[in-house]
DNA sequence: GAAAATGTTATCAT
DNA sequence: TATGATAACATTTT
C-alpha cells in the first residue's frame, strides 16, 4: 500500500480519534495491555506508516505488500495482527500488518517535510538531498522513504514516465532541471494517485505500469525487475532516456 | 493452480 | 565489523 492510500486511510478510519480502548488484542507482539483505557488523540500518516497515536505511545502500522483493515467488521476466518475496540462498540481491525509500538513523540519521531503527501513536504530539501546521492538510479531514489516518504513502485512506474526518464539513469546524470520535475512529480502525481484511487479510477489512469505499449509512441514496452530491490518496472526505450 | 506482486526487515555470507 | 545479497513473511490477483 503506497502513501495516498494510507492518506484515504486516515480519512476513513479519522472517527477513530478521542474514542477510548476497552479491548486491545491481535498477532502482533505488542503490550496490548497499556493501551486498553487509552484515548486515541490522533490518527496520522508518514509515507507508507499509519499511525494511532495515544498519550505516552503510539502505534505504527504497516501494511507491506498485502495488509488489509475492516471497520466494525472481521475478516472471516482470519487472525487480525491488531483488533483494537472501542467504549461507543465500534472496533478496528488490521490484517498481515507489521505494528510497532513508538515510544518517542510522533513530532520527534518523523520528519514530515520527508512524507509526499505531507503539507509539509519539502521539495528543495528532497532535491538537496538527491544531490549528495549521484550514483543512485532514479528508481531506487523514487523507493527511498527517506526522500520520497510514500512513493511505491506503482508510483515510480507512472512518475518516470511522465519525466520520461529511464528507470536505470543515475541522479548525478540527471539535467538539473530534470532534477526539478522528479522531485515535482513525486508529490504532484502522488495527489492524482489520491484522487483517482478515491474515484475507483486508480488502474484506468496509469500510463506505462502494466501496460504492454507505450501510449505515446506505441511501441512494445519492457518490463525489467531493477534497481536495488529488482522491483518489476515498465518503461518504453523510445521514450524514456538514459541519462 | 502456479506465479507474481502496491514492501520491509532479519539473517546469512563475504 | 561493515556491507551486500538473499530469505522470510503472507494474501490476492492474474
Amino acid at each position: 500500500m503506497e502513501g495516498p492510500s494510507l492518506v484515504i486511510l486516515k480519512e476513513e478510519l479519522k472517527s477513530l480519534k478521542g474514542k477510548r480502548v476497552i479491548d486491545a488484542a491481535g498477532l502482533a507482539k505488542i503490550d496490548m495491555d497499556r493501551l486498553i483505557g487509552q484515548k486515541v488523540k490522533s490518527i496520522r500518516t508518514w509515507g507508507k506508516h499509519f499511525l494511532i497515536e495515544f498519550k505516552g505511545v503510539s502505534l505504527r502500522i504497516h501494511f507491506l505488500m498485502f495488509g488489509s483493515y475492516r471497520l466494525n467488521e472481521t475478516k472471516e476466518g482470519r487472525k487480525p495482527s491488531l483488533r483494537l475496540k472501542f467504549e461507543d462498540g465500534s472496533e478496528v481491525n488490521f490484517y498481515t500488518c507489521s505494528v510497532k509500538e513508538i515510544e518517542s513523540a510522533l513530532d520527534d519521531h518523523y520528519d514530515w517535510s520527508a512524507d509526499v503527501m505531507s503539507d509539509q513536504w519539502n521539495a528543495a530539501k528532497a532535491r538537496r538531498k538527491l544531490k549528495k546521492l549521484p550514483d543512485l538510479n532514479v528508481g531506487d531514489a523514487l523507493l527511498s522513504q527517506e526522500i520520497f516518504a510514500g512513493v511505491g513502485n506503482i508510483i515510480k512506474n507512472e512518475i518516470l514516465f511522465r519525466i520520461y526518464v529511464h528507470p536505470e539513469s543515475k541522479i548525478g546524470h540527471l539535467p538539473p532541471r530534470k532534477l526539478t520535475e522528479l522531485v515535482a512529480e513525486a508529490h504532484n502525481y502522488s495527489f492524482d494517485f489520491y484522487r483517482w484511487k478515491k474515484a475507483f479510477q486508480l488502474k484506468k489512469h496509469w500510463l506505462i505500469y502494466t501496460k504492454k505499449k507505450c501510449p505515446r509512441c506505441k511501441v512494445p514496452t519492457l518490463k525489467k525487475h531493477t534497481g536495488l530491490t529488482k522491483r518489476r518496472t515498465f518503461y518504453c526505450e523510445q521514450c524514456q532516456r538514459l541519462y
